[in-house]
This record gives C-alpha cells, structure tokens and sequence, in this order.
DNA sequence: ATATACTCTACTAACATAATAGAGATTATC
DNA sequence: GATAATCTCTATTATGTTAGTAGAGTATAT
C-alpha cells in the first residue's frame, strides 16, 4: 500500500469534516485552505468523496460539504482503499498481473497475505471518530473552531 | 510499500540461487527462463544486485551469476527495500513531501509509522534461506535440480 | 580463435500522479 | 429576478515511474 497525495488530502479533509462534525458545511475553499491543497485538486477529490457515499454537499450560497455519515462510521480503510486502492503489496491474485505462472508454488504469497493482514487490522480498526478525537486532544483549539 | 515487477523479479531470483546454493553459477538466460523473466531486463536488475552486494558473477564460458553472500544472511527485507525503496505507506518525513505542514499535529502519522513497523517484522524476519527450505518442501524436485 | 557469458549506457512506450483550466449548474439573499 | 457564492463536470497537461528493448563492449574456458 502506497499513499498518494490524493489519499493523503482525502484523509486530512475527512478529518476535517469529522472534527467539525455538526457544523455548518465547509466550502472546498476552506477545507482547502487549512490542509494546505490545491483547490482545484481538492474539488475533483470530494466528487469522488461524494460519489463514493462519504460526503455530501450542498450548493449555492452557505453551501459546502459534511459528512453523509456519522465519523464512527467511517474507518480509514475504507477511505484509504477507496483512493488508493488495495492493500496488498503486489497484485499477484489479479488476472492482468503477468508475472506469476506459479500460484501454488510461490513462497512469497503467504508473506505478502500476512502483511495485507496486519496492515488491514491496524487500518480497519480505526475510525474517522477516534481520529477527530486524537485531532482534538492534540490542538483543542479545534474544538472551538468554526 | 509497493512490490514491482522489478522487486518481484529480484526475489524470485535470490530465491533460485539460494536453492541452487553451492551449485555451479547460474546464467542469466536460465534465471530469466526459469522465472519467465525478460532476460535484458534481468540482466540490469542482476548488476543492481551485484552492485549492492547481494549476488557475484563469473564472466565468460561457465559463467553466471551466485549468491554473494550465504541465505541464511540474507533477508527478504534487505532486497525489498533495496529494489522497491522504503516500506513506509507515505514518505512524509522526507524533505521532498510537500503535503505535511504540521508534522506534530498530524494523527496519521503513529498510523502509518504502526504499518511501517508490522510490515518490518514481517519481511526482516525472513531469510533466504527459509525461503529455499519452504521452496524445496513445495516441490522437492527443485532440490536435485541442476 | 571462438563461443559463451557478463557489462554498460542509452532509449522508449505506456501508465500513474498531481495537478490546472474553464465553462456550467444551483441556491441564499437583497 | 439579479447577483454572488458555491458546487459540478470534462478536458488537458507536466512530470515521473515502470517495464521494458537495443546494441555495442568486455572477459574467459576450451
């Protein structure tokens, strides 16, 4: 697993959403502002968000975006996945990957699967609500932030 | 971490010569047949491999390439990251990483240094050598094999 | 000598990443 | 109903990485 920047601006900003959960909506250019991301990156990135179900947005004025679900709902996993794709160090199960004519013999699946394992575990158990509260712990001005 | 093609060639190769350990050197063009590997692109990861230490070659007729060093001294790891670079999910401690302004405010990062650390276990726990008993246990022949 | 093998540098096609650009659609408010 | 603020959508582009390919050169056992 590799995080692009794309997944690292998707993460931040669900993070965002999560620790204001319950405000008002966030316009792009706010979200954008303080994780430091390119607007217009970040636009293509939450109508990915929203088409995936993560988000939900609200147009014209006093318009933005909020979560579509609640942030306990949410694991980084999914996020992570949704963006970045699988897990797995090396896509020898997919059909287009050539390089593996030796399924059953190879001594190397078994220890790509063990790691695909322990890293779901970590990431599948954390979610976008323990995130926010780590986040607050951390700054508490957050808390307060509009 | 992210396991190339060239990362993937690399370790099905050490893992040739560690079970032909003691044999007389290996060609190129029986290491790339053998794996159903390019052989020109074989050629240059071997000479990375050679440059770093891990194999030895033997120029002109019966040459061919051997283990540097013995497989039990070897570990999966070591090649990893010398093919595929560093295990970490996301390079935001390095310098060239634009996307971290707040290096300790960011909650990602324990998670990602958490991965980093499972996945560490993991592949430097792992030698060459066990890699070529498990091998030969799957298919008993490659230990007569010349 | 010669065949067999490794050595080295350069080049290239395809794809992924990280944006940028610009026109269009919706809605709160005056 | 005009306007400003905001999201929506498609296209384009620059850069780097990956996965090779090409070809000329060097060493050595016989």
């Amino acid at each position: 697993m590799r995080i692009t920047y794309k997944g690292d601006y998707a993460l931040k900003t669900i993070l965002d959403l999560a620790v204001h959960y319950g405000d008002t909506p966030a316009t792009i250019h706010n979200l954008a502002r303080r994780a430091d991301i390119p607007v217009k990156f970040l636009e293509q990135i939450l109508l990915d968000l929203k088409r995936a179900g993560f988000v939900q947005s609200r147009r014209g004025k006093v318009g933005g975006y909020l979560l579509a679900r609640r942030p306990s709902e949410i694991t980084l996993g999914e996020v992570v996945r949704f963006i970045d794709g699988p897990v797995e160090p090396i896509i020898c199960v997919d059909k287009k990957y050539k390089g593996c004519n030796d399924m059953a013999g190879c001594v190397f699946r078994s220890i790509w699967h063990k790691i695909s394992d322990s890293t779901s575990k970590i990431i599948d158990g954390i979610t976008f609500e323990d995130l926010a509260r780590r986040s607050r712990s951390l700054d508490p001005a957050l808390t307060y932030q509009i």
